[in-house]
DNA sequence: CCAGACGTTGTT
DNA sequence: GTCTGG
DNA sequence: CCAGACGTTGTT
DNA sequence: GTCTGG
């Protein structure tokens, strides 16, 4: 899955990467994590929104729900009460990432080494996302996943859907079922990964030497 | 009818 | 163990 | 996702 | 808001 992931980009790279009409003077981020306001891009325009959807339906801006809506199922998106309103209304987001962390247990399962996972020409990473609108000004976002293949699988048997950044207008253009297919024929064959250092797992930390190689 | 959930991953 | 905060 | 808290009364 | 469980 996708619980955590850092984007440190030039904001000029990712407006000629995704063709969009605005910029934004964004810091570099190495350890982003769910309810932090986080750029993504929808069609041409690149704004901040807060990770973990909040459906348009909730009483409250109720954090402990949208927290647990940061990935949603891309086989199920559409069935899902929390997800149905923004996927059937095409309220589709990509998420620009420079690479995303996973935590893997080991044998005995009493100890987890953190990975850091990202292309393997280490270009930024588009990932497929959702966004919804609560109230007046509440934005946020989900993450669509779906099972693993390439190099990763050995790490999770889930993966966020990427696409290639030259896919956004298609992305953004697609019906339901294309949008659909988008997403079950995307892949993870050109990712590669490192063990990075546990300081990664404390949200508190965002510096750049946590997407470092360090033995695992 | 009302009350309560509405999600994913991973592990058993 | 479970919930909250980041 | 992980880390860290997990409580009350009364006082300032 | 809408669906599920009771």
């Amino acid at each position: 899955m996708c619980g955590r992931y850092a984007i440190f980009a030039e904001p000029s790279k990712l407006k000629d990467m995704f063709g969009t009409e605005n910029i934004l003077n964004i810091a570099p981020r190495y350890n982003a994590a769910p309810m932090q306001d986080m750029p993504i891009i929808i069609k041409t325009r690149m704004g901040m929104a807060r990770w973990g959807l909040l459906p348009p339906w909730a009483k409250n801006d109720d954090a402990s729900l949208a927290v647990k809506m940061m990935n949603a199922r891309s086989e199920t998106v559409h069935e899902k009460p929390s997800f149905r309103d923004s996927w059937e209304k095409r309220r589709r987001c990509l998420i620009p990432v420079s690479g995303f962390y996973e935590w893997k247990k080991s044998a005995n399962a009493k100890t987890k080494t953190p990975y850091f996972i990202h292309g393997r020409d280490n270009d930024v990473l588009a990932l497929v996302g959702l966004w919804s609108k609560w109230g007046n000004d509440v934005v946020t976002y989900t993450i669509l996943t779906k099972q693993a293949d390439g190099p990763i699988a050995d790490l999770h048997h889930r993966m966020p859907v990427i696409v290639p950044a030259s896919q956004s207008e298609k992305w953004f253009g697609a019906d339901t079922a294309q949008a659909h297919q988008m997403m079950a024929d995307a892949s993870g064959t050109s990712l590669a990964f490192h063990a990075v250092s546990n300081q990664v797992g404390a949200v508190k930390n965002d510096y750049k030497e946590l997407v470092d190689a360090v033995a695992a």
